[in-house]
DNA sequence: ATTGGCAGTCACACTCCGAGAGTGCCAAGG
DNA sequence: CCTTGGCACTCTCGGAGTGTGACTGCCAAT
């Protein structure tokens, strides 16, 4: 494709995004060249929104209304977007404020989210980092009944999983208490990955009667070895989607339905190619495959103690401002990385 | 008050109520002889109706239309309503086969919301029981780095907490094993309420250099043993409301927040009385207090292992089937009570 | 107590306009 | 070649007017 659009075009397709952002309403060329100072008519103006309309960038609602971005307009506004400014010290502020009182990682995240729906008046998401590196500290079995049995995993990263489990016969406090330094024994210390290996030598070591027992165990604890890999969401703000209602065509329950449905969600968060440093988007029909294609997700990355990198971001309509809330999401992505990082 | 509202306009004000839920249009007199079989014409309904709505449990919309039930009016509906018809054997068998295959705690009470949500097509939510008579099981302490430290708290109830925590100095790996036994070793078994007191004893057992160290521990395991006290929510199926959205005047914004806000939504939980062995309701304005007076909410309780007891519950539009519902909920309830409590 | 009848009241859906906003195109001017 | 003013055209939106239909409330008769 030619590139038909000229420098003041893509001008014109700036102001017509930040405009309709602010004021829902189409904007048409009169607006413009009253609220902008060009210095060219009206009518230029139009010539210039004919390029657009002719490259998809924008449309028009009805035949003589303002006009609207498309999505693509969206994303070629959000390319262009290089001078985020800063966030204004007090926001800053409040960022370290709000974060720095946090007791654990649970805590850490769940603060999180709900700053950056504040910052940003949409629904944010955080990733657990994933612990892939981390080691098995200490495995804990507690007897809840006769036949029930918890296995509690505790990672050197500060993860702590707990599982449920049915035992065929009982066991007595001290077969429990046997089993308990034989696990510890044999995988304190290890890397998940590694523990998830030794896991099935285990059933031989110890007394033919729990054998089975023992296996029972070490496939609750290989799923939660394995759980500890998986990725899990923490989010807030959902109210924030009643307000933008009017910015779905129907009604938001796919949205709110999707924010239920963590899978879909994850998978859609983990597919948007991070930018480093920087924050990426995921716009509107670009997400239709996960019948998310009115919403747009913005995300970037952070890193955490073992140095993976999880992601963190903000889930709204299409029509979002992009500008604050990218900015947003990269100074609370950089703080995180910060408090996090330290160790 | 006099009794002004005879035996058949009770069950008028059944079948409006039955048939606004079903239609959410407001319901004539005309519709009512049409569609049961009240072996009365219109007009008679008509003065039942004003019955009704001098005892204001009826209203009109506008000034000729059918009327609509008050808050009142849905609350004699409930308090009437005796007869919960069971569930049909399909949806039972679902209850036992969704909720049989949970691992843990958490997932049992995820699993139970997810599963009313659907059985009610509203919000379900779910109470923690609260582990007041639980015992320590064990207590880890896991370096997270130089001057970070993470506490758990395994209580045999399968309860597990943990919490972060800054140092000042850091710890030798033998110090910290000879911390983490002094812990155990001394609060072990113990009921929580009990090693709460204990714990204030026993930087004094320790080598004076890490007295400090061991307050800021003791105080962090306090917390958590307070914490494990204090109630805790999961829920499910928010994305109904949007879904139920036109029963709301305004937005649905409010709503949201209350579920965002759980601490709103806890003591609001709490503060419905239970019948023993049912579901109780509170109704739309009686949620005023709480920003909620267009909701309602359906509560009954569950028994857990340790005989404590703990709630589960809807919550949905005021304009909801309530009889449906109050049948799920309690049904639910049962069946986990039946989990929970075999041990 | 119940009933049929009848008058009265609104909400709602429909249509019909006029105003206003904005566009596209064109011919003239830099 | 870009820009500009002008002009005709299109289409949305709001308000006014209107008729229909669904109710109710009341009353007199049973």
């Amino acid at each position: 494709m030619t590139r038909m659009v000229s420098e003041r075009s893509l001008a014109v397709l700036r102001v017509i995004v930040q405009d309709y952002v602010a004021s829902r309403e189409p904007v048409g060329s009169k607006t413009i060249v009253e609220r902008h100072a060009f210095g060219v008519s009206a009518a230029t103006i139009r010539n210039d929104m004919a390029q657009l309309e002719e490259e998809e960038l924008i449309t028009a609602p009805h035949t003589s209304s303002g006009r609207v971005p498309t999505d693509k307009g969206y994303r070629v506004f959000v390319d262009q977007l290089t001078d985020l400014r800063p966030l204004s010290s007090a926001q800053r502020q409040a960022i370290e404020t709000f974060l720095g009182e946090a007791a654990d990682l649970d805590d850490v995240l769940s603060r999180t989210v709900r700053l950056l729906s504040q910052l940003t008046n949409q629904v944010a998401l955080a990733q657990y980092p994933s612990f892939g590196s981390a080691r098995v500290r200490h495995i804990e079995l507690v007897a809840l009944g006769p036949t029930r049995l918890m296995t509690v995993l505790i990672t050197d990263s500060g993860r702590v999983d707990q599982r449920m489990l049915d035992v065929a016969h009982g066991l007595s406090d001290q077969d429990l208490s046997q089993l308990r330094s034989v696990f510890n024994t044999e995988l304190g210390g290890l890397a998940l990955a590694d523990a998830n290996d030794k896991l099935r030598g285990i059933p031989d070591l110890v007394a033919r009667e729990h054998a089975q027992l023992v296996r029972d165990i070490a496939t609750s604890l290989g799923d939660q070895v394995a759980v500890n890999r998986k990725d899990r969401l923490v989010l807030a703000g959902a109210a924030n989607l009643a307000r933008t209602e009017g910015d779905f065509s129907g009604s938001i329950f796919p949205v709110l339905e999707a924010i239920e449905e963590q899978v879909t969600l994850l998978k859609l968060f983990g597919e948007i190619e991070l930018a480093d440093e920087g924050v990426s988007a995921s716009i509107g029909r670009e997400n239709d495959g996960f019948g998310l294609g009115e919403t747009s997700v913005l995300a970037s990355g952070y890193t955490a103690s073992g140095g993976s990198v999880a992601r963190l971001g903000v889930l709204g309509p299409t029509r979002m401002d992009y500008s604050n809330n990218m900015v947003a999401v990269r100074a609370v992505a950089r703080y995180l990385t910060r408090l996090l990082g330290e160790d």
